[in-house]
DNA sequence: TATGCTGTTATATATAACTATAACACTAGC
DNA sequence: GCTAGTGTTATAGTTATATATAACAGCATA
């Protein structure tokens, strides 16, 4: 049990525990779409490049690819790469308003309204201020 | 292959398939201590019930409770039950606002700023008003 | 004591997620 | 042809999640 060890990358302060890595993978070139970093016809960075610049296994990467294939929005050309689809930011901006509406946003704001937060505070939070909550708690002096 | 069958439970449209359901069950908890539904000295649900009633495993459900155990949320009294501890609203009421506002908010804000998602279209849903995207709503201009 | 609730632990198994390592298949450029 | 870059498949092993089944341990009460 201890020989070759099986131990997790130090490097994965950059993938959220709460989800599978290969999911987030398809969900950061989704975000790339939407942001337009990644336009239509563009290519996608090789899974074996994004494997070795994150510290994940290339399978992983390509699992996350492959559901971006199913989902029709990049086509894969063997010996040449994964190119984003025609269409495919369309396609996304339909399809990921809806799930996150019907999905997510409803457990979210359940949330929200059970904690009393205010616009004001997720405001605050969304601009990068991680303000503590202004009382005590606060014994992170930085000078 | 077929004879004793590992079967999903058809059951489970309670579950979210996004997150471990003894995660769930905890968060589940959670909610219903935040909300007011279990008060501090209340007991929980037990294990065996909570499993009947969902048709989960005893152990999935033992397992969330044990995570509310580690948090100093619940305790344990064998042969009795679990019971919700004094100050566990007030614990939570910190801890999770600052989880929430820190781990899930930005990410949130930022896939709302991607879709861009109006506040009216996010309060609809929320409503409970699963609308698709209506033809009127198509001028839209951040304000 | 006996019954019936509680939480808890022990085995064994199934599936999903992730990894390491290696090989295969295709394309482009030398 | 050779090589280096793509995607893809194959094998095998680890960990986490969830399951089925059974037993153990403590408490309350008839």
């Amino acid at each position: 049990m201890s020989g070759k060890g099986y131990v997790k990358n130090p490097m994965d302060r950059e993938w959220n525990d709460s989800q599978p890595i290969y999911r987030q993978v398809r969900d950061r070139v989704v975000a790339m779409i939407l942001d337009g970093v990644l336009k239509e016809g563009d290519p996608l960075p090789s899974v074996r490049n994004v494997a070795a610049e994150y510290r994940v296994n290339p399978l992983t990467v390509l699992k996350g690819y492959q559901e971006l294939v199913d989902e029709q929005l990049v086509e894969s050309r063997r010996g040449r790469g994964m190119f984003i689809n025609a269409g495919a930011r369309n396609l996304l901006l339909r399809g990921e308003r809806q799930k996150f509406l019907v999905e997510q946003w409803p457990t979210i704001h359940a949330t929200i309204q059970r904690l009393g937060l205010t616009p004001e505070e997720l405001l605050e939070a969304a601009a990068g201020k991680t303000r503590p909550p202004s009382d005590a708690a606060e014994e992170k002096k930085k000078s």
